[in-house]
DNA sequence: AATACAATCTAACGATTGTTAGATTGTATG
DNA sequence: CATACAATCTAACAATCGTTAGATTGTATT
């Protein structure tokens, strides 16, 4: 890294690519993902990603010195935060460009997950009116403490590995919507699959969090 | 590049990393900026951003293997564009989110940019207005055939090069406002520090044609 | 003080990338 | 058909990166 005093045109392009840089791994692309939920420990990070913690550790130190991530610590541990939504924003923002121009990722995608109900931003805020009026359940198949550290309006926690015995909480009649952590995250695929084969009628929508705050949408706590 | 049979969850990942590395180089970003403002041959992409182009190619074939830039062929040119406009607004994404994030490169910015007129979206309107009174003069000083392939509405073309010889055609009461290609383009630095050097109010404002279509502002040719 | 545990640091490796330079392909023109 | 030129391809090098594993730091607990 070449500091030279008199800066020129190239090195604006050096910081912006030191962003970028950052972005060109999966594994913290992953990482980030997870952070856009909200703030979370190293160990937690590396229970949810899958990495060893050493690997976690060098990925977030990255990610740290891209300016993407900051740092609190509490006690033994240390939480890791993205430095503000807009990193949220450009992660969806990058994610979605993927989308458009990558076919193979879009074949993927149609490949490992159902085809979600569709969710313009009309239609959102249906859902939301919808959920409100008791006319469809909402429910959050994520893990309990990610609900709690924030989820959609009117949706009840009902985590994927305890729907099975949870089920009968259900009303029978009522239209089930499953969400979890995003257009990535299987989890809701899994619940819907799970409810249709009791009798249910359930769909899943795409959104996570994120991308519910992403379209101005209010998130409950 | 391992493609498995069943696609994983950390295959999604890897396929957006994908479009981070295209992003991870700052030869690639200087690319990818201009051909934001329109299509451009490989040796005219050579030449403005100084590279060889040999290596300009080479990084244009990275670009096209993220699926950033589409090629169309012409006889003996081949002329490369953004895939979608979309390519363009994640380019300007990431540039904000790192000027927001790295000290370094406000820094750098200011070091070698004079301060712009700040321009929201309300007063981009009224400078559009101002322009169309004929109140104040916009000036294009980037080189002709950019001004001929998009330019800010009322705009006068006036490249950096011949603005000294043609300053007489300016008229000596009106405030001047030059732009160029953007934010890292420093011609309209140049321009206003000539024209105060002659007497004249002149500003700059950061915008290139790229950021105005972005804030959804028209665009002549 | 001794132990436990979260997290980081360090060293090492193999793989990937950026860059350079020369050779080659493809198209238009005389 | 020969020449000119745009653009790509190929080979090679040094530099950088991702990953692994062991050693170390810092904080809380006993």
């Amino acid at each position: 890294m070449k500091q030279n005093l008199t800066p020129t045109r190239s090195h604006l392009y050096e910081h912006v690519a030191r962003i970028g840089k950052a972005l060109s791994s999966p594994k913290r692309l992953e990482l980030i993902e997870l952070l856009a939920q909200g703030e979370l420990t190293v160990d937690v990070l590396a229970q949810r990603s899958g990495m060893d913690i050493r690997l976690t550790s060098a990925h977030l130190r990255a990610l740290r010195e891209a300016r993407l991530v900051e740092t609190r610590r509490d006690g033994k541990f240390i939480h890791y935060r993205l430095s503000g939504q807009d990193v949220a924003e450009l992660w969806m923002n990058l994610r979605e460009t993927a989308e458009e121009h990558l076919v193979e990722l879009r074949v993927a995608l149609e490949q490992m997950a159902m085809e979600p109900d569709a969710l313009s931003s009309e239609n959102r805020e249906s859902l939301l009116e919808k959920a409100r009026n008791g006319d469809i359940v909402v429910i959050d198949v994520r893990p309990g403490d990610e609900f709690d550290s924030g989820h959609l309006p009117h949706a009840r926690s009902i985590p994927l590995g305890e729907l099975e015995q949870r089920i009968a909480d259900l009303p029978a009649g009522k239209k089930i919507v499953a969400y979890c952590r995003g257009p990535f995250c299987l989890m809701s695929d899994e619940a819907v699959r799970l409810l249709r084969a009791r009798g249910f009628t359930a769909h899943k929508i795409k959104d996570g969090v994120a991308e519910w705050l992403k379209r101005g949408m209010p998130v409950e706590r």
